[in-house]
DNA sequence: AGCATTTGCAAAATATTCTTCGGTTCAAAA
DNA sequence: TTTTGAACCGAAGAATATTTTGCAAATGCT
């Protein structure tokens, strides 16, 4: 067996204090969760080990890096074969401007994140990186005008 | 002034590290640019200030959790009027497994980035609680298949 | 039930890290 | 040249993380 994963109650208050403050001191986490430090870094060492905590990272304010431009783009490829979408996979992999890329069900076959400094070089990404790509048949951009919830917490179901 | 905001090199490497891995110990990361500990943890604590650092997350396995189905929404409204979209926003506010609601251009206008544990219980949100806001003109979700790119990390141009 | 085993916890001791405080260098401006 | 300020370093003290030990309750087995 790898890794036995029971997640009680008391793990579900840690995933979603850490979800909420991944760099809250081991001290203040087990006060929150009434239990001495001992068995709370336990408890998190178990659940980073489990793959369930999988990394943490600090969010920045992409406006104050001069990142302008905010867009979910729905790319549909000429042919929905396998050796396509790998192609496509491995064009896109290295781009870092884009910053998600899901495979999905519907009109387009991917949606990609993508942020850049302002729209002129979004535009010359588009056009010179992705629209380039000679599988790819169609591209409909949206652009964020603003965001209303960007939540890094996932809800931490009860397992029943 | 509120804040001053000059980033060199170096902070663009520390802000880099911290998306990465926002975990990594003081020492580390002063090892990593080259720098000793103190000036670096002068460093990190501007970047927190200046805002540009927003705050620290953990990143959970969203699968191991029983969160199975990862969608995209687009939104439709029956009007693009403030009242509206305020109601609209203020419905879905509250319902956590709507992890993110973003303004856009294009067809739609919001598109919306939900969890659910399986098809059934998605099923049921969306018609109890997003269908069934009377403004709400249209919906279409498109299914997460799989994720290939979910970087938490921006790229940090340099402002020039 | 009775015994052994495991699990979860707390307290204390140790190790690591953070954080502050002078003191130094360096470059730009007066 | 002198001054000023910014950025850095090293060391010391404070806070924190981590390990160890031992206890108690729950669990499993005969």
């Amino acid at each position: 067996m790898i890794g036995n994963t029971k997640i009680d109650k008391t793990d579900r208050k840690i995933l979603k204090i850490l979800q909420a403050n991944g760099k809250i001191t081991n001290a203040k986490l087990s006060e929150e969760i009434g239990l001495s430090p001992a068995p709370t870094l336990e408890r998190v060492k178990k659940l980073e080990n489990s793959g369930i905590i999988k990394s943490y990272h600090a969010e920045l304010d992409s406006a104050m890096l001069g990142l302008g431009v905010n867009t979910f783009v729905q790319v549909s490829l000429k042919g929905h074969n396998k050796p396509n979408i790998e192609t496509f996979l491995s064009r896109i992999s290295d781009i870092e401007e884009i910053i998600e890329c899901h495979h999905i069900t519907g009109s387009g076959d991917f949606i990609l994140r993508i942020v850049a400094k302002d729209i002129a070089s979004y535009q010359q990404l588009m056009l010179e990186k992705v629209s380039d790509i000679d599988i790819v048949d169609s591209l409909q951009s949206m652009v964020i005008l603003s965001t209303f919830k960007n939540s890094k917490e996932v809800p931490v179901p009860a397992d029943n």
